[in-house]
DNA sequence: ATAAAGCCTGTAGTTACTACAGGGTCAAGG
DNA sequence: CCTTGACCCTGTAGTAACTACAGGCTTTAT
């Protein structure tokens, strides 16, 4: 497979996979006479594990310590199972984040009793 | 005052002042025969409304934005009420995309029956 | 034979800063 | 008078996670 095929058939960009590979994130391809990179079934396991954690908002980091359970010997459950629950609580933390912020643009946004006013109270508050 | 007072009067750091005025998010100060930046109270306020914004999740562009509405003559209260309702809409979309994402972790971590297992059912999901 | 598509490397751009490196300036203490 | 330390200056490089070229090969199709 070249990386056009693989990086169609995982619906990711050649530029992504060149990227991963750089970075090491995916192991590296071996190369044909050309110097084409050479890809088989494994690498698209691999790639399709990374794009996946990554579309649940796994960071790069946490993806590779993903890979690493992942390749380990002993990969017991139990460590997968630890982060993504630590992500979890993660995610609540900006959910909670986000909830305040939407209550208080509310609330700001609420100042404006007279749309049609030259001061605007908004910004006056955000000034003083 | 002196970009250090003006650093802790507004909790932020000297670098962050220098680099809103390098991006042309906040006047430029006026110089000292020394060369050293000089401020006053136009440049606090201008500070504060900068980071405000930013703490309410909006980007440097929807600041620039919020200081052109500020500083425009005809500056209608409409035209702010606008971004922050857009912005409130962004908020909200992000809201709904992280709890979704809550959803599927949480799934994928129910996919652990037993912790001692060595082949991780989230791992298998997660690569076929 | 040639043109288009695909591949290669390497670098620059994105956002919103932070962290130096390598210097100049100024007030206080010895 | 000199030095030490705190402050200031500019400019560059680093962060995450890619994307978008530039400039140059190879392969494939017409």
């Amino acid at each position: 497979m070249r990386i056009g095929e693989l990086a169609a058939a995982c619906s990711c960009s050649a530029e992504t996979i060149r990227y991963y590979e750089k970075i090491g994130l995916l192991p590296s391809a071996i190369r044909q006479d050309n110097g084409y990179r050479c890809y088989e079934s494994s690498h698209q396991k691999w790639l399709t594990f990374i794009l996946r954690s990554k579309a649940l908002g796994f960071s790069q980091h946490e993806v590779r310590r993903l890979t690493d359970l992942a390749t380990a010997p002993s990969s017991a459950c139990h460590d997968v199972q630890e982060l993504i629950l630590e992500h979890i609580r993660g995610v609540r933390v900006r959910l909670q984040e986000l909830a305040q912020l939407e209550k208080s643009l509310l609330r700001l946004q609420a100042k404006c009793v007279d749309e049609t006013l030259h001061d605007c109270p908004v910004i006056d508050e955000l000034m003083n």
